[in-house]
RNA sequence: GCCCUCAUCGUCUAGCGGCUAGGACGGGGCCCUCUCAAGGCCCAAACAGGAGUUCGAUUCUCCUUGAGGGCACCA
């Protein structure tokens, strides 16, 4: 890892005019023939953030050749996925920039114009009615920002346009990051074994070749080989649909193959941006782990300010239909989001955990029944509290303390004596939020109703 | 098969010749106590193997092994 320490950082300068190179200009270039996943959103995000680190342009490209496979939903899916992960682009499409179109799909004009530049060059020929390019053969050397000196030489010819006239990924690629003027490419380490295709195209065209960094590849979390769209938990408009925090995931990604160096792993994304360099990014394949990010979901979630977990939270079950028979009172439901945001390690758990601040006609656990009845007298309990409600203070949860706690010394019982059957009848689970609040937040009438009821029933 | 890349706890990582090899997730235990999927504390857990270089290697070099990727008229 020492060879940055030796060699200068990355060349661009030397290898092109200064004023035209002056500026970073990284790009992302997915195609829409597929759901946007996990590993492409990392390539994108580490882009983007040394885009931001240097002050430069984050280009958003368009692979859309592959006319058979692509499609506009999945390029929206694309453009979506981007825009809540605040991936913000400079230049590309629905943003324009001078180096336009940014969709292949209607670059063709460049593309031809190109070709007549590389045939100028007396590097092509054809055969079977596609056109091939003929390699020089030299070994190709790069100088990668992330690893090191990589030798590797082309050993064939290989086709830039087909049979049909369309031209090929290797070459639109090259052709792309020509005309749009990157300085960086960085990409998956997939990519790493043909960048001698790509070194062999821009020396042919005479272009300056850009400065390289391969980034380790996320390994599926179970099984063999690299995440695929396929993959359980792949998805980035599955964790936008199941409620994740987008900045817990944007932080969960930044530190696969990427770390600050210190033990922080919470880091505010401007504080990343700042630290994000390519030196700094590992050389090894990261194994997804959906646990970590499940953990960094619930971390940002504790933290977040409550207004917002509200707005978040209310959209959310409204999507999943948890209202069937109307909206809840707005105040209300603030009031239950609050008192629970710090008990739920996800918002996709908040359905599971409150049901019955909306209905009261919630099941009994029988396990926490049975716990709560093997010791004591808890319905002899749950009668002095009910005796106690209709004069309570329900205004605050110290108010309440105050009461359970006079009920206890009154009684010489313990508050969990009063806590645990109470927390049962309202609510009818052993687990919840804090009991106090749940006791406020439902209020007299739904505490004194269900404490009845279980008196009557249970 | 050929080529390229990588290699520290199960996982994500810190470490850039001398450390009791640190942190986090996950796992186990204890505490708190109004429950808990929350919080606090503690524990187990790693330098793949072999040769070198060096006074000294997790760290530098080579080999082996393992892992990943690439070898399309896909991108």
């Amino acid at each position: 890892m020492g060879w940055f320490l030796l060699v200068p950082r990355p060349n661009h300068k030397q290898q092109s005019t200064p004023l035209s190179m002056s500026q970073v200009r990284v790009r992302f270039a997915p195609s829409p023939t597929g759901f946007f996943h996990i590993g492409s959103a990392r390539t994108a995000l580490f882009n983007w953030l040394y885009a931001r680190h240097t002050g430069g342009v984050f280009i958003l490209r368009v692979e859309d050749t592959d006319q058979a496979r692509n499609s506009e939903e999945f390029l929206s899916l694309i453009y979506n996925s981007l825009r809540w992960l605040g991936l913000d682009w400079d230049e590309g499409p629905e943003a324009g920039g001078e180096f336009g179109p940014y969709r292949q799909s209607e670059r063709a004009p460049v593309y031809a114009q190109f070709l007549e530049r590389l045939k100028a060059s007396g590097r092509t020929y054809e055969k079977d009615g596609a056109l091939l390019f003929r390699i020089s053969g030299e070994p190709q050397v790069i100088e990668d920002a992330i690893r090191g000196r990589v030798e590797r030489t082309e050993e064939k010819d290989f086709v830039i346009v087909r049979s049909d006239g369309k031209p090929v990924f290797h070459f639109v690629n090259v052709v792309d990051d020509i005309s749009m003027r990157v300085t960086h490419v960085i990409r998956g380490e997939d990519h790493l074994s043909n960048t001698s295709k790509h070194t062999e195209l821009f020396k042919a065209l005479g272009e300056p070749i850009p400065v390289y960094a391969h980034i380790p590849l996320i390994l599926k979390q179970n099984g063999p080989g690299k995440m695929s769209k396929r993959d359980q938990g792949a998805l980035v408009e599955e964790y936008q649909k199941r409620g994740f925090l987008p900045e817990a995931l944007v932080n969960f990604l930044c530190l696969l193959g990427w770390s600050p160096k210190d033990d922080r792993e919470k880091l505010p994304l401007a504080e990343i941006v700042r630290l994000f360099d390519l030196p700094g990014v590992n050389q090894s394949n990261a194994r997804f782990d959906e646990k970590k990010l499940a953990h960094m979901n619930m971390v940002y979630l504790h933290e977040m300010v409550p207004e917002r977990c509200f707005v978040l939270a209310r959209d959310f079950l409204f999507a999943r239909n948890f209202f069937p028979e109307g909206a809840p009172d707005e105040a209300y439901l603030r009031e239950v989001i609050a008192l629970c945001q710090p008990k739920v390690r996800a918002i996709e758990d908040l359905p599971g955990f409150i049901g019955y601040f909306f209905s009261d006609d919630f099941a009994i656990d029988p396990k926490a029944k049975e716990k709560v009845f093997a010791k004591g007298d808890p319905k002899g309990r749950l009668g002095e509290l009910l005796t106690s409600i209709p004069t309570a203070d329900f205004s605050s949860d110290a108010a309440l303390e105050v009461l359970v706690q006079g009920l206890a010394a009154q009684h010489g019982a313990g508050t969990g004596d009063y806590i645990h059957p109470a927390r049962l009848a309202v609510s009818g689970s052993g687990v919840g939020p804090s009991f106090y609040g749940l006791l406020r937040v439902l209020g007299r009438d739904r505490v004194a109703a269900r404490i009845g009821r279980f008196l009557a029933t249970a």
